[in-house]
DNA sequence: GGGCCACGTGGACGACATCGACCGGGCGAT
DNA sequence: ATCGCCCGGTCGATGTCGTCCACGTGGCCC
């Protein structure tokens, strides 16, 4: 991990489907090095280039954050709600909460439906707050080292 | 948008590099089909190929949900914080928060330093609550219509 | 110095992206 | 119904690109 892993991740956060031809000279090396760089990355699961979907534009329009209070082993909530597709993210946190999700649903309705008939019920669930929201106003996916 | 344009998104979703070659085939098209759809399904912004990079893998050791409240127009908060590399997601929320941020910082120190010499000095906001965490549960990319 | 490893380079080959020409179904107007 | 149009797909030609391998070079340890 060097300068020239950075700046190939740096390209490939405004295009990851660049052409190595085009990478390899932006970061000054080959085309060649510039793959095999980008292969070792993608190899030992340091970056991952996927296509990231606008909810809105795939007419989702409720979405939330849900902080959940659980008693016992909040992984075991996880598990569970992971198979849900409407949970997008979730991490394990310390403070009020022991768990955040955020959920992408169609309706308001939808929304409701999941917290009260799908998060509620799991068993060790003991409160979830939720958060609605109406847009991203920021989403990065680098996480440069400064 | 159709079944195919989901596919297509699905696709992207295991490997955002993929060639159309192969994902004309695998979604039911020719490959310039295929590449028109996703040609089209990108300039729309749609959908969008990114490197999305471990923060773990980068050396990043201290990660939070902060939970922001602002007296004012929350937006404003937002603009500042958005200058900030360590802030990689935030959502203008209802509820008890009025701003949700999502922070990558190196050293628990650096997450300390942030909120008290970054976020609370910010004009119009009354409150901080930080949820630190220490992995991601779960991560998807793809919000697909049910 | 000698051997080794990690990494970058350059080239050859085959696969692929790209673009234009053609084609067919759906649809509205006449 | 039929004509014309448009959207979206296939097909094919051409040049670019990904892929792989052999080679070169610098650092490092013994």
């Amino acid at each position: 991990m060097d300068d020239i892993d950075r700046a190939i991740l740096r390209e490939l956060q405004t295009d990851g489907r660049i052409a190595y031809a085009d990478l390899g000279p932006k970061v000054g090396l080959s085309a060649s090095a510039a793959r095999q760089r980008l292969q070792r990355l993608l190899d030992s699961k340091v970056v991952q280039v996927v296509g990231v979907t606008d909810p809105m534009a795939m007419g989702r329009q409720s979405m939330a954050l849900l902080g959940i209070s659980v008693d016992g082993d909040p992984r075991a909530v996880a598990d569970v709600l992971a198979q849900r597709e409407e949970v997008v993210y979730m991490v394990l946190t310390a403070g009020p909460y022991d768990l955040f999700a955020e959920v992408v649903c169609g309706q308001p309705a939808d929304l409701l439906d999941l917290v009260n008939d799908v998060v509620r019920p799991i068993d060790g669930v003991t409160g979830v707050e939720t958060f609605p929201y109406f847009g991203i106003h920021t989403h990065r996916f680098l996480w440069d080292v400064g």
